[in-house]
RNA sequence: GCUGCUAUAGCUCAGUGGUAGAGCACCUCCUUGGUAAGGAGGAGGUCCUGGGUUCGAGUCCCAGUAGCAGCUCCA
C-alpha cells in the first residue's frame, strides 16, 4: 500500500480524473456535477462500496451510486435502519440493539432486531417511530465513522448497555478493526457504508411492521422483536411501492380463492387441509388431464399407490429415522401400526421389487399424482402454498447408470415445457450438492451432480449453486416460482437417490448376468397440485386462460325476449364440451358484463339482443381482447375450441 | 414450534360493560334494457369454542381452535 499525494480515479465511462489524496467521494461527485452530488449516496472503489463522506486515499476505479440505484438504495436503507434504531432508543431507552441490515425483500427495505426487555413495543408505536425518524432526518446530523481499539469499543458499548453489540465484538477477530457510525447521540457498531448526513435518507421512508425473530437466526435462542421499515429514493417511489403491494394483494390466491369460489380451508377440518370447490376442482382437473397426457406421450406409465402403509415400510425406507417428526402418528390395524404416507417413493420401489428386472426393461418411468401428508409447523402454513395434505405430481425413474444423464436432461426439458404450457417463463433454478449428513459414495455423488449440471446447461437457462443443499440421499435441481408479492416457492424438483435402491436392495440383471443396483431419480414437475394451483391463480390474477377457465364464456340476454335463444345457444355450445353459461337475469347488460367479465373473470362474454336474435349470432367481448365483433354461435364455438387447442 | 396481531352476516368491516349494525352479495317485486353497478322491499347472527370476572360480556381476563405477518423448519 503506497501513500500518494495525488490519486487517479477511473470513472465507469473510462475517463480518469485526478484529485488530492484525501478528497471525499462527495467532493468528487461535486466536482463532476451539482445534481450528481445531490443524488449521490455512496461510492464504490475497486468493487467495494464505501461511504461518500470518507476520504479517498488511493487511486482506484470509482463508481458513484445515486439514491435510486440498487447499491444506492442499500446504503440508503442501511442508513434508514440506523435512523429507525435511533428513534426506537428515544422511546425505549432500555432497548438493546442486535442487528439492522438492509434486506432484499419485496415488502421491506430494512429491519432492526431489538430486545425490548420488559418494555415491549406495539404496532401503536410505529407511527410515532416514523414521526421521530422524520425529525431525525430533518435535523440533518452527519453520519461519522470512528474506529476504536478494542477496550474503547467495549467501554463505549458498555456505556450504551448494548449487550448484543458486546457479543458481536467478542466474535470479531482480534486483528480486525472495530468501526462505529455516529449520528448525533446515536452510535452503532457498524462497517457502513452510510449516507453523509441523516437528511440524505430522505422522505421516502416508512416503519411498517413488527415480528419475532430469533437472536442469531437460531430457533434455540431467545426471540427478539424485528421492526421492519422501508426506504425509497423519494416519496413518489414509496407511493408507487404501496400501489404495487395493493395490486399484488388483489392477486393473492387466498383472496381470489374466496372471491372466485375456488377452494377453502376451515377450522373444523384442521389447519393446512384444502377443500377444492367445483371451480378450483375443474381447473385442477384440466391441469391433471394435461399432465397425464403429456406423461403418456413422454413414455411414462401411470401408477397408483395407497395412502397408508405399515411402519416397517417407513423403517426400511429410512423415513422413520430421518423424518419421523414430519409424519403423522400411527393407525392401528389388526395390531400393526400403519402410517400416513409422507412420500410416494417406497411404494414405487416395492412395485419395482415385485419381480426380477432385466437391464432390457429399463428405464422405468412411473408417474403418480400421489397425495401425501406431512406435519408442517402451524406457523408455516400459508394458503395453498404450504399445506399439510397435498398431491405431488410425482414420478420415479429407475435407470441403468448409462441412462442417467440422458434421462435427467429429458426430465429438465419436461419441467421447462410443462411450466411454459401453464404460462411460466420466469423461475429460479438451483443445483444443490452434497450436504454434510448424507449417504452414498463420493463417486456416485460426483457423477449424479455432473449429470444434473449437464442437464441444466443443456436447457441453456441460468442456475445458482446451493452447495451442501442437497437431500441426504442425493443431489438435486430445484425450480422456484414467484408468488404475487415476489416470494419464491419451490415447485419442480429433480433428485438423484442413492439411498432407497440400497435400503430396499433393488437390483436388475445386467447384460453380464450380474445383479446390479439401478439408479433412482425422483422428480416432480409442478411440485404439488395445491402449491402449483396457488401460484397459477396468482400468476393469472384469477383470470384463467380459456383452456383452463372453469367457465369459458357467458352468453348474456339483453332483454326478456332473448332469454330462450340464449339458453339454447349455451346448450348448443355445452354439447361441444365448451363451458358456456347463460345469463338471462333481468340485470342491465352493463351490470352483467361487469359481473362475468370483471368480477368472475370469465374470459369471454357474448351478448344477444334484437339484432343477434334475428340472425342467430352473438356479439363477443373478450376480457383481454375487448370487442371481437359479431359472429354465429358456431363460429363462436370454433373460436373457443381453437383457443383451447392452442392452450390460450 | 416461537414472537406479535386478529376472529361480529356469504364478503369487506363498524360497534363506548346495558335490546346486533352498514355496504356489497342473496331472495322477492318493479323495471326489458345495447357493453364496468336501474329501483323498492325482504331475509340472513352460536358476535370462533370453552372457562372466568361482573347485577349484566360481542366488548374485560385465561385457555383452546383457526387465520395474518415474520422467525425457525420444509424429504
Amino acid at each position: 500500500m503506497s501513500t500518494e499525494s495525488q490519486i487517479q480515479l477511473t470513472l465507469p465511462d473510462g475517463s480518469v480524473r485526478e484529485y488530492d489524496a484525501g478528497t471525499t467521494g462527495l467532493q468528487v461527485a461535486e466536482s463532476i456535477g451539482r445534481g450528481l452530488a445531490k443524488a449521490a449516496v455512496g461510492i464504490e472503489l475497486d468493487g467495494e462500496v464505501m461511504s461518500l463522506q470518507l476520504p479517498i486515499t488511493q487511486s482506484a476505479a470509482m463508481k458513484i451510486f445515486t439514491r435510486d440505484s440498487k447499491e444506492g438504495l442499500q446504503v440508503l436503507r442501511h442508513s434508514a435502519a440506523h435512523v429507525m434504531a435511533d428513534a426506537v432508543k428515544r422511546i425505549r431507552p432500555k432497548a438493546k440493539l442486535w442487528k439492522g441490515p438492509p434486506v432484499d425483500d419485496p415488502r421491506y427495505g430494512f429491519y432492526y432486531d431489538i430486545d425490548f426487555g420488559d418494555e415491549p413495543i406495539t404496532v401503536d408505536d410505529l407511527p410515532k417511530l416514523e414521526e421521530l425518524m422524520r425529525e431525525i432526518i430533518k435535523s440533518n446530523v452527519p453520519f461519522e465513522l470512528r474506529e476504536l481499539d478494542r477496550p474503547a469499543a467495549i467501554k463505549l458499548m458498555e456505556e450504551h448497555n448494548e449487550d448484543y453489540k458486546l457479543a458481536t465484538i467478542a466474535k470479531i477477530p482480534e486483528d480486525q478493526s472495530l468501526t462505529f457510525y455516529h449520528s448525533g447521540n446515536f452510535v452503532d457498531l457498524c462497517k457502513g457504508p452510510h449516507v453523509p448526513t441523516t437528511a440524505k435518507v430522505g422522505d421516502g421512508i416508512a416503519v411498517l411492521a413488527l415480528a419475532g425473530a430469533y437472536f442469531g437466526d437460531n430457533a434455540d435462542n431467545k426471540m427478539l422483536t424485528r421492526v421492519y421499515g422501508h426506504a425509497f429514493a423519494d416519496k413518489k417511489a414509496m407511493a408507487a411501492h404501496r400501489k404495487n403491494l395493493e395490486e399484488a394483494a388483489k392477486r393473492d390466491h387466498r383472496r381470489l380463492g374466496v372471491d372466485l369460489d375456488l377452494f377453502s380451508t376451515m377450522g373444523e377440518l384442521g389447519a393446512g387441509l384444502i377443500l377444492w370447490h367445483p371451480k378450483g376442482g375443474f381447473v385442477r382437473h384440466k391441469v391433471e388431464e394435461f399432465w397425464k397426457n403429456e406423461h403418456l406421450k413422454g413414455g411414462y406409465d401411470l401408477v397408483y399407490s395407497p395412502h397408508i402403509a405399515k411402519s416397517e415400510l417407513w423403517q426400511t425406507s429410512g423415513h422413520l429415522d430421518f423424518y419421523k417428526e414430519s409424519m403423522y402418528s400411527g393407525i392401528d390395524i389388526d395390531g400393526s401400526e400403519y402410517l400416513l404416507k409422507p412420500m410416494n417413493c417406497p411404494f414405487h420401489v416395492q412395485m419395482y421389487k415385485t419381480k426380477r428386472r432385466s437391464y432390457r426393461e429399463l428405464p422405468f418411468r412411473w408417474a403418480e399424482l400421489g397425495t401425501v401428508y406431512r406435519y408442517e409447523n402451524q406457523g408455516s402454513l400459508h394458503g395453498l402454498l404450504r399445506v399439510r395434505g397435498f398431491t405431488q405430481d410425482d414420478a420415479h425413474l429407475f435407470l441403468r447408470e448409462d441412462q442417467v444423464e440422458a434421462e435427467i436432461t429429458r426430465c429438465l426439458h419436461f419441467v421447462v415445457d410443462m411450466l411454459r404450457a401453464f404460462g411460466f417463463d420466469e423461475y429460479e433454478m438451483m443445483l444443490s450438492t452434497r450436504p454434510d449428513k448424507s449417504v452414498g459414495d463420493d463417486a456416485s455423488w460426483q457423477k449424479a451432480t455432473e449429470a444434473l449440471r449437464k442437464a441444466l446447461e443443456s436447457v441453456g437457462l441460468g442456475y445458482e449453486m446451493d452447495e451442501g443443499g442437497g437431500a441426504f440421499y442425493g443431489p438435486k435441481i430445484d425450480v422456484k416460482i414467484k408468488d404475487s408479492i415476489g416470494r419464491t416457492w419451490q415447485c419442480s424438483t429433480i433428485q438423484a437417490d442413492f439411498n432407497l435402491p440400497e435400503r430396499f436392495d433393488m437390483t436388475y440383471i445386467a447384460k453380464d448376468g450380474e445383479r446390479t443396483r439401478p439408479v433412482m431419480v425422483h422428480r416432480a414437475l409442478l411440485g404439488s397440485l395445491e402449491r402449483f394451483f396457488g401460484i397459477l391463480v396468482e400468476h393469472h390474477g384469477g383470470a384463467f386462460p380459456v383452456w383452463l377457465a372453469p367457465v369459458q364464456a357467458v352468453i348474456l340476454s339483453v332483454g326478456e325476449r332473448h332469454a330462450d335463444a340464449v339458453d339454447q345457444m349455451s346448450r348448443t355450445l355445452k354439447e361441444r364440451l365448451l363451458r358456456v353459461d347463460a345469463d338471462t337475469n333481468s340485470d342491465k347488460i352493463g351490470g352483467k358484463i361487469r359481473n362475468h367479465l370483471w368480477q368472475e373473470k370469465v374470459p369471454m362474454v357474448a351478448v344477444v339482443g334484437d339484432q343477434e336474435f334475428e340472425n342467430g349470432t352473438v356479439t363477443v367481448r373478450s376480457r383481454v381482447g375487448g370487442d371481437l365483433g359479431t359472429m354465429t354461435v358456431a363460429e363462436f364455438g370454433d373460436m373457443l375450441e381453437k383457443m383451447v387447442a392452442n392452450r390460450e
